[in-house]
DNA sequence: ATTCCGGTTTGACCTGGATCAATTTCAGCG
DNA sequence: CGCTGAAATTGATCCAGGTCAAACCGGAAT
């Protein structure tokens, strides 16, 4: 297994955890594995590998071909390209239950996907994927439909980047990571912000320092409180919806 | 199959044309029916429902469920969503041979498909699709297969759209229609741009007066002439690479 | 504690593209 | 052929957000 640590670039701590895995897996319900047939899970949990990788650590590589199927389990991860001099967009932000990559053989990977928080992700090897798609009808179906839901996440965001103010990206992004980062052992109307200002910064195409602005403004506006840089609590979730929607200002 | 033209929006001239569509169609050989196996093909092409729509006419619309596979095979579409308040952002633009709607019955669309010029569309039934998923087994992997391709023309998109001036998009755009529109009976070196500069703008996100300039611009550096405003003739490739690339100015 | 350092915030200024307004071009048509 | 309305272009002004610079803050190491 070490030729995969190679290719899969450095991973935190040990790996190949397996175990009780699957069975204390957070996304174990929703995930796509939990709607395969009985058959397609139990193949699936025999034969899944489960990686560990700490934060900010480079999972796949640009240029890099690869042909596993992995499905995040922890954590958060982004999706990133950069250009020749040195500007980044981050394309995507990836939540667990996420389908990170699709595991096709002829994909050349054309992005980077880095963890932001410390991560867990499922791997299957392309023989293993290729089994598994023989064995259990629905499988592509599974993923057509995962695919499908990327796409549409992937026009949500374009249009979240359409006709609208710095104020407003900011605001929908925290309603987004509302949803998504239910912070653990805080209150409920309280939630993390996983990536720093200047992930965001490149995922709203804005600069950092206007991303900090947008944070002040919705401060000052009552709509949320910043206990911590990386801590929000949300105040008027009514009123972030509107300045979001761009009905106020 | 009145219905049909009810539920599909108005349809231009008459349609289920049929009849020997599938021989002449230009992208037979290269889309997604192509590579299903005999079967399937066979299937297929006695099922397939052919479809026409005149000019800036509306295919789908949202928040109305529909359940059928749709490819384009003529013609160049757009992929729009709206704001309350009349903002308009194309989200893509589809040419021959793209899937513009995968036929799941649970989908729901939030958004709207029209047509830019006259465009003609092969349609296969909700229970249709499911009768060739179950008979051509690598039928949802063709699927897949093009979604992935979705995701990654929204990922270079919006990459596009990152860190980018007015100038580098509209570069950018030219470069991508050059390779999608071969300007049926015009030099090798020129090409049509299907779509109103209203639409560009809208795919952009710029102003329709600031795409206008990007063109002037381009004209100016002489990296392309413009004898119709819907009409190119690239006059130095490279220039307009190193344009929307940012290396030059 | 103190220092250090990367990430964040705040301030002052400036520019690219939005906005508003006016003119030109072109396709369709009697 | 000239007329007409929509699309495209050009010009002039303005501002949201980029850019540059400095200050701030909090966690890790000493």
């Amino acid at each position: 297994m070490a030729h995969l640590r190679h290719e899969l670039a450095e991973i935190d701590g040990g790996f190949g955890a397996s175990g009780p895995a699957c069975d204390v897996c957070p996304v174990a319900e929703s995930a796509f594995c939990a709607r395969l047939d009985e058959r397609g899970q139990a193949y699936y949990r025999a034969h899944v590998c489960h990686l560990r990788f700490g934060r900010n650590t480079p999972v796949l590589t640009h240029g890099r071909p690869h042909h596993r199927l992995l499905i995040l389990t922890h954590g958060v991860a982004r999706l990133t390209r950069t250009i020749y001099n040195g500007c980044r967009q981050v394309l995507a932000f990836h939540y667990p239950g996420d389908i990170v990559s699709f595991g096709d053989y002829e994909t050349i990977w054309d992005a980077d996907l880095e963890t932001v928080t410390a991560c867990r992700l499922c791997s299957l090897e392309y023989e293993q994927t290729e089994a598994l798609r023989r064995r259990s009808p629905g499988f592509d179906h599974l993923l057509l439909v995962a695919a499908q839901q990327q796409i549409k996440q992937h026009q949500l965001h374009l249009f979240n980047l359409g006709r609208t103010t710095a104020l407003q990206r900011v605001a929908a992004l925290l309603l987004a990571l509302q949803s998504r980062c239910p912070a653990p052992g805080m209150a409920d109307d309280c939630f993390a912000i996983p990536m720093g200002r200047a992930d965001i910064a490149d995922h709203l195409i804005l600069q950092v320092e206007t991303v900090s602005r947008g944070f002040a403004k919705l401060v000052q506006l009552g709509a949320i409180a910043l206990p911590k840089p990386t801590k929000v609590r949300l105040l008027d979730r009514r009123l972030l919806q509107d300045l979001a929607d761009g009905t106020k200002t």
